[in-house]
DNA sequence: GTGAGTTGTCAAAGCGCTTTGGAATTTGCA
DNA sequence: TGCAAATTCCAAAGCGCTTTGACAACTCAC
């Protein structure tokens, strides 16, 4: 069924059947009734890609994932999606995912942005100085950046969290339990956030005039594998840290089975403060010892930034065109005071 | 840049220009390096609606994905889309996503299926008689199940695990054991995947006269807060089990927490075999104590179910209508002999 | 040098939709 | 009743691409 048949079927014009069906005021109200009913009858749906053509407008969102045999999944990005999705259910809008070889992202997003696929575009996973602010900004299409880059020009439409506030917030609270040895598990090096964490921690430590040794931070993938290896790592050192950024609940999963197995006491020997991107599937409050987290919801992100997306393409919205999210820092048990330096709780 | 504007550029006729493109045996191979020559320069890119209009193809697969304030996101689902992924981008295939509304996921199938925008379908997270399987019979279009449903005639297209197999295997080895009191912590009552991994169990104890009580079967969704509720329940039990099995390693986690917490002994006191979808995040071996696991990589579905989709749309490979893989049995330290029975190792 | 067979190219017809410009019909008011 | 204004509808022109059917131009015998 296509609007040619439609539109015999009921003895009018295409134009006029068109015009019905979307909202034009030149049509006889009972005609646009007959032509919904008919349209209901026959399940007639418009074709997408005519549309698109003749519109320039395809009603969806295009993004880049980036995949490859031995490439990590993360674990964040459902939840993020199921966000975006959940505000764009309301506009009948969808997404476009383009797989894309880690290598290629940049040939990937530039394709997918000129092969008339989608509306506007979003990017995630910044990093420093990235190289896809430059074509984004080259393109003349919408787009939204989830996070920054540290080191452009912050003139670009983003949406990110306050990462160097919530680590600062988070060290600061650890300063006042009496910590001095700190340490960061950190996401991969080269990402936004990262540097931004681990400036907030440098920052309140260097308030009290301590540093953060390069010993003491980690840089990895989101696992509970690499959190786990980091732990022991610390642990190892002469002298442990008693204090702990974690940049995901996933990491202080592995962190806290170190600890265990180490035979130290969450909250009492080591205290350990995770950001929480509220998975559904991995609730801080529910760990053994309950984590103090610095919390933001990866899926509110998710559906504000669809929100901004849709309002652009749509022009109906004047969104600001940067925002700045505030964490919560959340205290639960597993942040106590410092132990007595003098107090020996042998490693490993 | 277009086809007409690259063609007057070239001064050839788009009818050539587009043949030079797209491999035809009727172009000179001088006029066709000059063309990609110049495409090369221009960057130039085939509009996707427009070559979808002309072709009826989109190179795209589609897939529903339900979403709605409060609606859990599916940990699984971005390691499954990597795999999808690795494969598509080999072909230069991408996804189309259409969020929906749980409760009307069969709409959105349809007008996904009628828009245009794909070349053929993907669905999964079956339940028992899926409504979707009628609506996908009916589409003329190319269309792929992960999983199956049960109680529905077997003759679409799916890619399944033997999910009845690995667990009734699994059941058996700690029948071996010396087990007798069982219980499954399953997935949502009504996915096809949980009627199969309970009817496994059920077979296995079957066999030795033994069955399997109500009040020692949980179905909830897949996340760690769910596990944990459901092993406190088992345990306060009477005549707790002490041979678990377990739907997801994500379950398995709060499981381990509430068995942990009771002062019981993993692999001593009781014994825990979990189903691992092979979740990079989440690794069965680095558990305190490595968990026992039947093992199927969900991203490996994922590459084949996206050969086979893309395969079938391109015409070119006959490939097996309907696939069950057999899962692996990893025997690691979470299953041990049954404690004696006369042993008391209180609840709670 | 003519006819058949190849090769390389082109003009034009769609694909299904939106939108423009104008025509036909109805309405309002003198 | 007459005429302008308002309403309702239509034919046709794109949107950018693929593909069909034809046509030159060129080869190669005979």
């Amino acid at each position: 069924m296509n609007l040619k048949q439609l539109s015999e079927l009921l003895g009018l014009s295409q134009t006029t059947v068109s015009r019905a069906l979307n909202g034009y005021p030149e049509v006889n109200e009972a005609t646009r009734e007959r032509v919904l009913q008919a349209v209901k009858e026959t399940g007639y749906r418009p074709n997408k890609a005519a549309q698109r053509l003749a519109t320039g407008k395809a009603g969806s969102i295009g993004l880049v994932m980036p995949t490859a045999p031995g490439h990590y999944s993360d674990v964040h990005f459902g939840e993020f999606l199921t966000g975006l999705g959940e505000e764009a259910v309301r506009h009948d809008f969808h997404f476009v995912i383009m797989p894309a070889d880690p290598d290629d992202e940049i040939g990937a997003l530039r394709r997918l942005a000129i092969s008339g696929n989608v509306d506007a575009l979003f990017v995630a996973y910044m990093r420093g100085h990235d190289p896809r602010l430059p074509l984004l900004q080259s393109l003349s299409m919408p787009y939204l950046v989830h996070g920054r880059s540290y080191g452009s020009e912050p003139d670009y439409p983003y949406l990110d969290i306050d990462n160097e506030g919530a680590f600062y917030d988070a060290s600061k609270l650890l300063l006042q339990l009496g910590h001095t040895r700190f340490a960061l598990m950190n996401g991969p090096e080269h990402l936004d956030f990262a540097i931004r964490r681990k400036r907030g921690v440098v920052a309140a430590l260097a308030e009290r005039g301590l540093d953060l040794p390069d010993t003491c931070v980690s840089h990895s993938s989101m696992t509970d594998e690499q959190g786990q290896f980091a732990m022991e790592h610390f642990l190892q050192q002469p002298e442990p840290p008693t204090a702990i950024l974690c940049s995901s609940t996933v990491l202080a999963l592995g962190a806290i089975r170190a600890v265990n197995q180490a035979g130290l006491k969450l909250g009492e020997d080591i205290s350990l403060i995770a950001h929480d991107d509220v998975l559904p599937h991995l609730k801080p409050e529910n760990f053994s010892v309950p984590l103090t987290t610095t919390r933001s919801s990866l899926r509110a992100a998710g559906v504000r930034i669809a929100q901004r997306l849709i309002g652009t393409v749509k022009q109906d919205g004047a969104y600001p065109e940067q925002e700045l999210w505030k964490t919560e820092l959340i205290v639960r048990a597993s942040t106590g005071a410092a132990p007595r330096l003098d107090q020996n709780f042998g490693g490993v």
